[in-house]
DNA sequence: TTTTAAATAATAGTATTACTATCATAAATA
DNA sequence: TATTTATGATAGTAATACTATTATTTAAAA
């Protein structure tokens, strides 16, 4: 093949989640594609590095070489999402003036299923948007969160609530909660959303089981505390 | 030890979560209490069968002619929890006609460490509630969520959430996402706990680490939104 | 172009996990 | 006292989560 400039998003990451590379060659990005596919197929408890060579077509210690373990894994491409989605933030609400319309736009693009950017070859954004909300929390719920804070791998996560807690800001600079507001609407994003896909009697969304109806609620709330 | 009548609680369970009623012996009991030890102390994907059968001194086989695995283990006494929060819930607003103390009333339920309830022998609801902060999602963010659900395990879980939707529909009776609200709140109470204690920056807690913070902010949250 | 280094493939092996099965014994009940 | 029932002790299996070794291929440097 030969070698020409192809326009790519490239999502800086942390070095110490990984070994070796990922995006430094096609097996590193065979790992993260179907990791991607299975982790979203299978669940985070069902993935195994096994399955995950098997998939590949290459071997278990082939993808010990990139990732120490599939928690490092998940984190990696969940700080993946978070990373790209502070991009999708600042590109789509860049010439949004106003606050409550930026605001708006943030919480749409945090409730809603992106589809695949095709600047990201290998990363399918549809697919991981489904595991943020079934096993997002799954990367910070453990007992070495600690230890993984130091290592800074939750930035990424960090730097968009920053960023969603200065929009807030910019709404109400008086309001005393943005950055647990931002953690708030994050998280109850992905939570409201699992919930009417399969708990729905905790939610007051009907049978329709579309997205709108959680950007309606996370609109009511936000701009009710907000705007209070 | 003679037998006399103790004034104890007894939440019913649903008895497709076990094999063998816990309640009915002094080793299942011990099961139920040290499970909560442990799962509290090193975390869900570290407990195991057969570290829970040397803490008790008993074996392997022998937890599990009571529960089938851990993740059954799990949503056992996170459902217990459930049971236990409904009846204090009932209990504790008995006498209160105001619809809005009442609901201030619950959130601090949800949200504050509860003490050890002497009335429930082999359980420290201190340790639970714990474990429902970091582990409590872990109990419906899984693929058989659908099947789980079907055989009713989380039905503690959504009789609170109707119970607090109830509330709020008493603040005000147009609201129009009372469940939806419910379950953020429940499930922002224990969020907001965790990142206090362990990804501070996602919140706007001081460092002293009290509950009452995440109280406060979620008494904003709510009151703006069902008094808008 | 050859040398050398680096990445990958193939295979093997270990400790732990998540179970299932069997049989003996102790305790409770009929 | 006979008999059911719960527990204890032990063994065994398949899968998971790794580590280690060696051979082979590919790419970069000399």
């Amino acid at each position: 093949m030969p070698t020409f400039m192809k326009l790519e998003v490239q999502i800086k990451m942390n070095a110490s989640l990984y070994l070796r590379d990922p995006e430094q060659s096609e097996l590193g990005k065979n790992i993260i594609k179907f990791s991607i596919e299975l982790i979203q197929k299978n669940g985070f408890e069902a993935f195994t590095f096994k399955k995950l060579a098997e998939a590949i077509g290459t071997t278990e210690a082939g993808v010990y070489r990139y990732f120490e373990n599939k928690h490092k894994l998940l984190v990696y491409i969940i700080s993946w999402y978070w990373g790209w989605l502070e991009f999708q933030i600042g590109y789509q609400t860049k010439n949004v003036a106003n606050p409550t319309s930026k605001l708006k736009k943030v919480i749409t693009l945090l409730a809603t299923t992106v589809e695949d950017d095709l600047m990201t070859g290998h990363v399918d954004e549809s697919l991981l948007y489904q595991i943020l909300i079934s096993e997002g929390s799954k990367a910070y719920l453990t007992k070495q969160v600690g230890q993984d804070n130091k290592q800074h791998y939750f930035k990424p996560y960090k730097d968009l609530c920053n960023t969603v807690g200065n929009i807030i800001l910019e709404c109400n600079s008086k309001y005393k909660y943005p950055h647990s507001l931002a953690s708030t609407i994050i998280e109850v994003a992905h939570l409201q959303n699992f919930f009417m896909h399969n708990l729905p009697s905790l939610t007051d969304f009907s049978k329709s089981k579309n997205e709108d109806q959680v950007i309606g609620f996370l609109n009511d709330l936000v701009f009710s505390s907000i705007e209070k």
